[in-house]
RNA sequence: GGACGGGUAGCUCAGUCGGUAGAGCAUCGGACUUUUAAUCCGGUGGCCGCGGGUUCGAGUCCCGCCCCGUUCACCA
């Protein structure tokens, strides 16, 4: 069979051996750099600067590394560029400086191969600044072609799947990635800067809580017990709130059965956060806060585009009650009408689908969704949602239909939930009750139980407001990303067989 | 799960009416001592997503399936 993958892999191959045959060898054990491509490219620079327009600089000694990504053979003289983490660099290689033998040994080298070289850091007389190479050392050698260089790597598909080549071929995803990075590292200082403790609390739960959604389940063999990987760090946060904490917050995976779309990944990151003695208003507060920090610490401004939208983060962020959102976007009233039928006519009215199964809260969370959430641009704030969708918040202090429940949406993502949380244990295991009810009724989404998150709140939780994050979709606004597949390093797809 | 779009060389893509499967880059060989998508000459490279069908003949038409994207449904 002589198919290109074995040729190209047998080049490879003949090249590994005539490189060893050398003496040399080809996967080294370390190699010991004298600065970044970064560090030595500045250091030039700021010789330049120093030594004034036009003057003669002194070359800059250095020993580089990185993954060779060109090489330009011009007979005896040769251009290359590496790259290494932050920055490229051109390399200069000339028969007459390495000797003939060694010149002679790039044909050895492959694009891709990690490379490190020691020479002279000045400009060409085009003025690229480039490492004029004296030494140079096969540091690992690749055995795969890279993707073109001029139009990169496009499938979506390899992207997704092969993301260290997606990573190789296309840098900026380095720089969507860090910036992933930065954001939950200026909403980790911010907390931890206000006392807030980072704790960690079960992947692996008996009562699958906190959110209304389909788990995954996963059986532990000793105990011999079926377990599900969490749908929400909820209940666990709020029973440190019990044990004494009084400012958690956790950042991690969920994972939710569910469908997968552009705004979900059945794993997904989260920030929750508790805080004792405080409500749903003064989060909302905090909320902006932190949201802003995020958002600043990443752009360095509160003003930026996503997608089609330019969005206005600046303070204060506009607030409006579900209920009067519904009225100005979707144009009904569902405030005044409790009772589910005349709810689900007037859904149906205003273009809402509508089935039989929905009760009044899903109709009116199908109007929010549908009618209002795709007007909300700019950084809003919706509260006041009907009881039945919100088993664990706190009823409106005046309104029991209601609860104290805010989210936010920026950029029609919707990016956070967050409440006032109701720690009275008889209201909530009449909650819980009804939720059960649903589930018996045939809704697989609806929450169980949990005596033991009963016994806690018996045991005594002060008032405490409580707000969870979607991580992904935050770093999707703060990125311009379209699909959250693109701020999940590793997503997941189907597997291929 | 439904609708729409896509899957052809390692990568990016063409492929007309059903008639010998193409280009650029990469790769291999040659030339070249300041290039940077280097250039020039020559060569290698294909399960056309998979399986059926129609046909003398299928990348192309038909049927089924797989995978990806967008979207709708469900969810955050």
């Amino acid at each position: 069979m002589n198919h290109p993958i074995d040729e190209l892999r047998q080049h490879r191959l003949d090249k590994l051996e005539r490189i060893r045959a050398r003496g040399d060898e080809p996967y080294k054990y370390s190699f010991q750099r004298s600065c970044t491509v970064a560090e030595a490219r500045l250091a030039l620079e700021q010789a330049e600067s120093a030594a004034g327009e036009g003057q003669e600089i002194t070359p800059i000694p250095a020993t580089l590394a990185g993954r060779l990504v060109a090489l330009r053979k011009q007979g005896k003289s040769s251009f290359g560029n590496i790259r290494d983490e932050r920055a490229a660099i051109q390399l200069f290689l000339n028969q007459n400086v390495l000797g003939e033998e060694t010149y002679e040994a790039l044909k050895d080298l492959d694009i891709g191969d990690f490379v490190g070289a020691t020479g002279h850091v000045k400009r060409t007389r085009t003025g690229e600044i480039t490492l004029f190479v004296e030494r140079y050392e096969i540091l690992s050698k690749s055995m795969k072609a890279l993707p073109e260089k001029y139009h990169g790597l496009t499938d979506v598909e390899t992207r997704y799947r092969q993301r260290y080549l997606d990573m190789v071929a296309n840098p900026e995803v380095l720089d969507r990635f860090r910036a992933r990075i930065a954001m939950i590292n200026a909403m980790r200082e911010f907390l931890v800067a206000r006392g807030y403790l980072e704790v960690e609390t079960p992947m692996l739960h008996p009562i699958p809580g906190g959110a209304t959604a389909r788990p995954f389940i996963t059986h532990h063999n000793t105990y011999d017990r079926d377990l599900y990987l969490r749908i929400a760090p909820e209940l666990y946060l709020k029973r440190l709130i019990v044990g004494g904490f009084e400012k958690v917050f956790e950042i991690n995976r969920n994972f939710r059965n569910e469908g997968v779309d552009t705004r979900h990944n059945p794993e997904f990151t989260m920030l929750e956060l508790y805080e004792a003695y405080q409500d749903y208003n003064g989060l909302m507060v905090a909320t902006e806060e932190l949201f802003c920090a995020a958002i600043e610490g990443v752009l360095g401004t509160l003003e930026f585009d996503y997608q089609e939208d330019r969005i206005v983060a600046t303070r204060p962020w506009k607030r409006l009650g579900l209920f009067e959102a519904i009225r100005e976007y979707a144009g009904i009233d569902l405030e005044r009408t409790r009772d589910r039928d005349a709810a689900a006519a007037l859904a149906n009215g205003a273009g809402v689908h509508v089935d039989a199964s929905m009760g009044y809260g899903k109709i009116v969370d199908a109007v929010m969704s549908e009618k209002v959430k795709p007007q909300l641009v700019q950084p809003t704030f919706l509260y006041d949602y009907p009881i039945e969708i919100s088993p664990l918040a706190k009823k409106k202090r005046g309104n029991p239909d209601l609860t104290e429940r805010f989210q936010v949406f920026i950029g029609r993502l919707e990016l956070c939930n967050a409440f006032s949380e109701l720690n009275d244990p008889i209201d909530q295991r009449e909650r819980f009750e009804a939720q059960v009810a649903l589930r018996e009724k045939g809704d697989d989404e609806a929450q169980y139980l949990d005596e033991d998150y009963i016994a806690a709140l018996e045991i005594g939780m002060p008032p405490t407001a409580g707000l969870g994050i979607g991580i992904d979709r935050l770093a999707m606004l703060l990125t311009d990303s379209a699909s959250i597949r693109e701020v999940i390093i590793f997503p997941q797809l189907r597997s291929i067989e």
